[in-house]
DNA sequence: GTTAGAGTTGCTATATTGGCAACAATTAAA
DNA sequence: TTTAATTGTTGCCAATATAGCAACTCTAAC
């Protein structure tokens, strides 16, 4: 058996701050202890230590435990030297000028997309997603292209974990309906959402590579179905797939 | 002697992931080992847990190392659901538009004062400060709150550390100038920059209080100097000054 | 094909850590 | 005000994870 190059120590304190969620922003001692299964003397010394690199903090009144300035600047390094965002973030800019949408750009995280640049629309009627927000693979147009073009194993990972969540009436949930959509992907390059993750918004998406050929991202366009008819929604696709391979070109990319 | 909190291993995980900054984006694994004096193996396993964490990543060409998406995901949960970031962004929008210069939001974090919450200006001629950006304590008006209405240890701290570092031929590095604007920073409850951080660069700066009394933000306008003379810069101050106090208050701070 | 440089891994002595129970601190109840 | 209950912290030491070494692998360069 070869040794493992994980470090439980670390892996702990991970779980950790793993454990704070937009749903679960502020938790206890005790709530980390019992949602980790760990026991609280060691979520105790764990916090602490976490809490003097300032990745956690105390809220001063409540005495609760949030996350600290410490990941945020963290954070904040990602965004602001990732070659990839910092190329992609001006031509996110004019897509929105052109087409009047709301544009992102999406990585995979695991067996989800992660949203980590974002330009909104000006209008009024708009579709927003913010930074750090999740979705689903299977209910967005980013995330049936990473399905489509990304690793083979991720599509049987998905399905491992038992019956996909249905979001909307429109969400595609049964493999074979999935397996459709993915080979249409392949087919034009192009993915389209219409309503699968929220109701009334669609999107398209087009992939980014990088010097290896690898998809590493999505740019999605996001809209307003009742304000984009067939023939916009063509012209939106159009521009996404015009700016996409700009950016994978500034990556290294030459297919 | 009492046992220690802090985790040695989560220490070191951190001393990692802490040795990249806005100089040192990319690192390699020798590179870190050299940095923080840990041996290759040490090193090449904490890396190795913390990928599988994504808070770091690797570059697919140049095989470098850097931040990744896991810490930018920790980073925009500091921002979206911390109470003090959401309540400050709408006061921050309304003082833009009222004074047309560039408004912030910094807490303290260690020695010095990071920016948490930005709004620019709309003009061309504006100073712009980035979300994650660093700057010393005694170089910039929010800085000087700190230092004159937060815990006193931090300015012996300061001077601990020998003499403060020169950022421009304002800057007030010695400690009886630093005093002397400290003392009116605590009669006043504002504090100025006039090119003491970057030359031709003021500020105005306000403090927020938490619901215990403890000043745990600075609300700061930051303005060419050129284009803002005596009376508007009085009059950005005491809206500044209205603002903030609103915030506290948000925070649960009857003084 | 050889060499040099960088990173990974099995091994084991050693240092760190987890769990316990006792304690402290805080809050609620009496 | 005292008591009880709840939550978090800490000393102790057995149990476990880790550091450092050296051997090895993997690239890249020559």
């Amino acid at each position: 058996m070869t040794e493992d190059a994980s470090r439980k120590t670390v892996d702990k304190a991970m779980r950790v701050l793993h454990a704070f969620s937009s749903e679960r922003t502020e938790l206890t001692i005790g709530e980390l202890s019992a949602d980790l299964g760990m026991h609280k003397s060691v979520v105790s010394r764990l916090v602490s230590s976490l809490r003097n690199w300032r990745m956690l903090e105390k809220d001063t009144v409540t005495q609760r435990i949030r996350i600290g300035a410490g990941a945020f600047r963290l954070g904040t390094l990602y965004t602001r030297e990732n070659h990839l965002i910092r190329v992609a973030q001006a031509k996110l800019e004019s897509l929105v000028q052109q087409t009047g949408q709301s544009a992102h750009l999406t990585v995979l995280d695991g067996a989800r997309v992660l949203v980590v640049a974002t330009v909104d629309s000006p209008s009024a009627l708009r579709v927003i997603m913010r930074l750090g927000d999740y979705r689903d693979l299977h209910t967005t147009a980013a995330g049936k292209l990473f399905l489509a073009l990304g690793d083979p194993a991720l599509l049987d990972k998905l399905f491992a974990q038992g019956a996909l969540p249905r979001a909307t009436p429109h969400t595609l949930t049964q493999r074979d309906e999935l397996d459709k959509a993915l080979a249409r992907i392949r087919r034009e390059g192009v993915a389209w959402n219409r309503g699968e993750n929220t109701v009334g918004a669609g999107a398209v998406a087009a992939p980014i590579f990088d010097a290896h050929g690898d998809m590493v991202a999505a740019l999605s366009v996001v809209y307003p179905l009742n304000v984009v008819n067939a023939q916009t929604s063509k012209s939106i696709a159009d521009r996404a797939l015009a700016a996409a391979p700009l950016i994978s070109t500034e990556l290294g990319f030459n297919g």
